[in-house]
DNA sequence: AACTACATCAACCGCGGAACC
DNA sequence: CGGTTCCGCGGTTGATGTAGT
């Protein structure tokens, strides 16, 4: 349907952003809140486009952002979550607290492909060497990575239009929703660690969970 | 020290879909 | 009900940093 005109390119600023603009778009977020996007930029005095701001808030600016320094129980997670989500960046995000979509593709698309993939081929290369029963746990591992059937829904926005303007915590439009539907996770870590059967039984949950949302 | 190749990640782009008129 | 506007998402790009030669 309509495409967005977006930002008529004409005037505006580009690339990386200054600190004074930063500064300038947190305070003006914090008067007067997210939303309204397109006029934000205005609005604040910066020349910058809507989705631009819009951005640089989400991913930056916004209060109890994380920056880097993923730990390997993250990281579990995110192997997890993806292979349940497929590339559903922001709902992977949203079960991640302080974690942003982007941060998160970047950091698979970057660290964690790469991983997977030199550990499914040195689980091949166990298989090659010994083909006549795939016994080994790591050869089905890598059998799980490669056959797991990632279930990708197309995404929807849930949340009404103007919930946007209420509080700065309602941003995440699908987090919104599944915080509402799962469990909310109190401390991220109880979730990790495959061989734990309650984390089994909690991904079951979880999966089930989210089907029904569908 | 200079150059090249590779890795990282912030930011941009285009699209789909909900909300609005 | 159909067209338009806006938002949010996922994919991609390109600037910058780092390692290797």
């Amino acid at each position: 349907m309509g495409r967005s005109p977006c930002c008529s390119k004409v005037g505006l600023r580009r690339g990386p952003w200054s600190t004074k603009e930063d500064s300038l778009l947190a305070s003006h977020i914090q008067q007067h809140g997210e939303g309204q996007w397109r006029s934000l930029p205005k609005k604040a005095g910066l020349l910058r486009c809507g989705k631009s701001c819009r951005l640089r808030w989400m991913n930056y600016l916004r209060p109890g952002i994380k920056r880097g320094n993923i730990s390997e129980d993250e990281e579990d997670l995110i192997v997890r979550l993806h292979r349940l989500l497929g590339n559903r960046w922001s709902l992977i995000a949203g079960r991640l607290p302080g974690r942003t979509d982007n941060e998160i593709k970047n950091y698979w698309n970057t660290h964690l492909l790469k991983k997977l993939n030199t550990a499914a081929a040195a689980a091949d290369k166990k298989k090659i060497k010994k083909p006549p029963k795939k016994s080994a746990a790591a050869a089905a591992s890598s059998q799980e990575m490669k056959n797991s059937k990632v279930y990708a829904p197309k995404p929807m926005r849930v949340s009404s239009r103007s919930d946007s303007d209420d509080s700065l915590g309602s941003s995440d439009c699908a987090p919104e929703v599944l915080v509402s539907a799962w469990p909310e996770v109190e401390d991220p870590a109880a979730l990790y660690h495959s061989s734990d059967s309650f984390a089994d039984d909690m991904w079951e949950k979880v999966y089930a969970e989210y089907m029904q949302l569908l």
